[in-house]
DNA sequence: TGTACATCAGTGAACGCGCGTTCACTGATGTAC
DNA sequence: TGTACATCAGTGAACGCGCGTTCACTGATGTAC
């Protein structure tokens, strides 16, 4: 063979790469395939060697985004949750979604897309979530109050981190990251009642 | 003139009012400027005789949508906070994003978009904090601490909101629901602490 | 060892399509004389 | 009162462009004999 054995697998993971990279930068309709193909020194022809179609890049990507989370690595790491919040509501994460969540980038393009895309952010969704709840502090409720805990807390981390990059104001968008950082650590240590 | 005075400025709001409705359900990126036109009953060569450019259009949208806001009604009408909140997070409104909140719909979208489109949702976002924070109960805290917990809640909000539609699995999706309205009540009733 | 052939990742022209935008035009009405 | 002209919201063909996708082809290498 021409290339040496697992430069077709190479090739391919350098296109995942790139496409999870530049779906959060510019959203799914906001980049092309013809695009991402250039990004990784290749011609949009070869796409379709590798992929039979965007949508599926599309749910690489979101696979991609999620196995490689810094969330995921971070509690991989041992991290507590207070440190793995702070890890994502900061200022380098709300400047930089490219390498960031990719739910908060893409839950609602992809809400809007193809049900396969949404399986896979269901997936990555479910995953962040068990690894919130687990690092909840302990509490006299039930299995499904301490699962909407970490709902609610996540629920907050992607909708002030999103905020704060719509705004223009940059006071405003501090204090979003701020305001949304505070209320998840207080719904992390809070059992809500019904 | 051809036409009774005023009928510009109702073909005008026509369209806006379409349009708001469309970008909220399709995305900005979703619904072209011919689908728009074409549900108002007319053709699209006739666009560029009401708005510059599609951009125009979607600042107009937005800024419909914020004023047409039921989130807002229901503030006009007396509602409480924990009223709206259920008005807010209920099946229904995940269910009916085309007349629920643009916010939810579009930040991140807006936020990839223009500068002009993201002053439009800063006003709306402005709008709608300040709206939460007049309803919050009393406490011992600074301006801003009450603010950003106004900010928490909103957050809290269109996030769940944002995942429930998203998420395939409708158990799952009642759950977000549920959850976001749990800890946005919460996190009202709350006075977090730096 | 040398030659003919098979393989297959990647190329690049081409396709059809939908988009935002432009523009010469229409035709019903109001206005001027 | 009648005629000529101005107005202007809306029409629809056309524009250039970028997109996702297809496909005949290339050319370096491995394999068969």
């Amino acid at each position: 063979m021409r290339y040496e054995k697992g430069h077709k697998e190479e090739t391919r993971q350098r296109i995942v790469e790139i496409a999870a990279r530049e779906f959060r930068r510019n959203g799914i309709n906001g980049i092309g395939v013809a695009d991402v193909m250039a990004q990784a020194g290749l011609t949009h022809g070869g796409f379709y060697s590798h992929f039979a179609s965007k949508e599926e890049l599309v749910c690489a990507a979101l696979d991609e985004a999620g196995r490689t989370s810094r969330t995921r690595k971070a509690a991989e790491e041992g991290k507590s949750l207070e440190e793995i919040l702070r890890g994502y509501l900061r200022s380098e994460h709300r400047d930089h979604p490219e390498r960031g969540c990719a739910i908060a980038c893409l839950v609602a393009e992809v809400g809007r897309g193809s049900k396969v895309a949404r399986v896979h952010l269901t997936a990555h969704v479910n995953r962040v979530l068990e690894l919130i709840e687990a690092r909840l502090p302990e509490g006299r409720e039930t299995a499904e109050e301490r699962k909407k805990r970490a709902m609610a807390v996540f629920s907050t981390a992607i909708g002030s981190l999103q905020l704060s990059r719509a705004v223009t104001d940059p006071v405003l968008s501090d204090q979003l990251i701020e305001a949304g950082l505070r209320g998840a650590l207080a719904l992390a240590r809070l059992q809500t009642k019904p």
